[in-house]
DNA sequence: CCCCATTACTTGGCCGACCAAGGTAAAATT
DNA sequence: AATTTTACCTTGGTCGGCCAAGTAATGGGG
């Protein structure tokens, strides 16, 4: 084996006493490992369609409002307004999504999907049922409807404590079944 | 070119029926908008102690391990050989960690966490916990366990799709408690 | 003994995502 | 009307993260 000076494998250096086991008891943890394997698998079945995992998140919403202004959708999909600059820009040169100026406020712009992008959209649909299916393969119908619920209270738990002291943001991603 | 014809605001372009309500349905947003809150919450607790999302997920692992060979660690966290290559680098450069060769075998790399780090150990222990208390606030005890298993299954069975057809990863990422 | 497959890591390229700072235009104040 | 504030976006920088390709050393057949 490693012919080391030192010859116990000692399992921890100089630092004080390791508790051990930090990593699989947090849900934390958990959580990022999910999230990992998740945008894998995400990549994986929205590669032959020539998109980039989160690049289906601003063109489903796209597809789902119109053409909209910017501000709207960045509110919409809860990320950077650099972040959203910079991928429109990309789908904008994929040719998937189109940007002008909006005539009522010389700095704004209006956004929305190309012609040619909707030929995408079943596409990405079904590639997201797969991942769907993918990700809540092992669990039954009343596990699933709980792991939403449980994640949906996470999420609002969250986005409070992250809008707190923040910016005001992700008001507009918890629309809809679980207020913010 | 940019002066459009087209004065009517419609909602959708030319896309066909959009059934609308893509985008809260699926588990799938739920699991990337909470995992986007949740790395926002741990960067802003590990801020101050200058580190970055993810570079924790690292160093617990060498607080935890010891020296290792860099493939083990690669193994154990999960990530890209490349990530981890290029995270160690930065780690390295800022004192949290030292790197030699494996004088056993001259490709090989041991990692381990540096004395100074060791102080660092219990600080962001801490902020794990209040990172952990944060996201499962809004949980009472029965929900947190039920979240820890589902998401324990969900990521066993991601695991397992990830890593048919791809390399053997993910099988250290699931040890103890949940079996791949 | 040499060749070749395997392992171990690095490099380069790209993208998502953040923050911080900037520039321009609209709205609010004075 | 002039000035401040605010909103809308962009640019630059840095990191995590992936893939693909490359280098170097180990180890197993022929």
């Amino acid at each position: 084996m490693t012919a080391d000076a030192a010859q116990e494998p000692r399992t921890t250096p100089e630092c004080p006493a390791t508790p051990s086991a930090v990593l699989d008891g947090p849900v934390s943890h958990a959580i990022s490992r999910v999230s990992r394997l998740h945008r894998i698998a995400a990549g994986r079945v929205l590669r032959d369609l020539g998109l980039h995992p989160g690049q289906e998140f601003v063109m489903m919403q796209l597809w789902d409002s119109g053409a909209v202004r910017q501000s709207e959708l960045i509110k919409a999909v809860g990320l950077d307004p650099s972040t959203v600059t910079k991928m429109l820009q990309r789908l904008e040169h994929s040719g998937h999504v189109r940007r002008r100026p909006d005539p009522a406020d010389r700095r704004a712009s209006l956004v929305e999907a190309t012609d040619t992008s909707c030929g995408l959209l079943v596409e990405v649909r079904k590639a997201w049922g797969e991942l769907e299916r993918q990700t809540l393969d092992g669990l039954d119908a009343s596990e699933r409807t709980e792991l939403a619920r449980l994640l949906g209270k996470v999420e609002a738990t969250l986005c409070a404590e992250v809008t707190r002291g923040g910016a005001t943001e992700c008001d507009a991603a918890l629309k809809g079944p679980a207020a913010c």
